[in-house]
DNA sequence: CCGCTGACCCTAG
DNA sequence: ACTAGGGCCAGCG
């Protein structure tokens, strides 16, 4: 009666966490991009957004899942190396519409936010 | 069981 | 403007 509490809470959030990742990653529209700190913040967690990498690259390979919207907060794509292909990511956005600086994604003006 | 690593972010000097 | 360090949670050797 006064155990298996915190066992079992243990393996729901962490399941849950996945799965609200997940989620949210595959909301992000057309033409937008979002971060990991953002992502990380909707879930609940406020400084956690390397889980949420942890999360996409247990997920990679997933053509549902657009993964290459979400870059960091310098509007860097750090996660194109995870790809199948480092150019692969660039490809991807431009198609969609984003305007790169340079290097970077200019994310100020293509930014979205989960609510 | 301990310690390192990672698709990050924030604060301080 | 740039560099350095700490914090965060989970997986793996």
């Amino acid at each position: 009666m006064i155990i298996i509490k915190k066992n079992m809470k243990s393996k729901k959030s962490n399941d849950d966490f996945f799965k609200k990742v997940l989620k949210i990653v595959g909301k992000i529209p057309k033409g937008k991009v979002t971060t990991y700190g953002e992502i990380a913040q909707a879930i609940g967690l406020k400084s956690s957004a390397r889980m949420v990498g942890w999360a996409l690259n247990s997920a990679a390979g997933d053509d549902s899942l657009p993964c290459h919207r979400v870059i960091n907060r310098n509007g860097e794509l750090t996660g194109k190396r995870h790809f199948r292909t480092p150019e692969l990511m660039r490809e991807l956005l431009e198609n969609e519409g984003i305007e790169f600086l340079g290097d970077k994604v200019n994310i100020k003006k293509h930014l979205w936010r989960p609510k």
